[in-house]
DNA sequence: GATATGACCGCAA
DNA sequence: TTTGCGGCCATAT
């Protein structure tokens, strides 16, 4: 048993929770990582999510931080992306570029 | 081992 | 609204 034994466990459930958001809803990091098991770990859910494959099947696009924006900066790619693909599945931006979360909120 | 940093969160002022 | 502080976990120095 390792360090990166450990690490797979959280990651495992960290995809878990992440491909259980239905399409057109949203997750906080915390959120992620309060149903992980994780409690506060908030970041390390950031961590695995930026450390995933790019061939990934995983809906990444569907976490964003607790203000409703994306985390990514406005020139990555990511950004770009995850903006793009979630407006493909009904996910509307606010002027300010912010989600609404009372309404694309995943509520588990 | 200690310190700093990072796709962060929640609370208080 | 913004700022500061503590908390979480992994990685780099």
């Amino acid at each position: 048993m390792n360090a990166a034994d450990q690490d797979i466990s959280r990651e495992q459930r960290i995809w878990q929770v992440v491909a259980s958001i239905p399409p057109g809803k949203v997750a906080s990091y915390g959120q992620v990582a309060q149903l992980a098991g994780l409690g506060r770990g908030a970041r390390l859910v950031g961590r695995t999510l930026h450390n995933l494959p790019r061939g990934t099947r995983l809906p990444w696009h569907r976490v964003i931080n607790a203000a409703g924006r994306i985390s990514l900066p406005a020139e990555s790619q990511g950004h770009d992306l995850q903006k793009q693909r979630l407006e493909e599945e009904g996910v509307l931006f606010n002027v300010s570029g912010k989600i609404n979360l009372s309404r694309f909120g995943w509520k588990p």
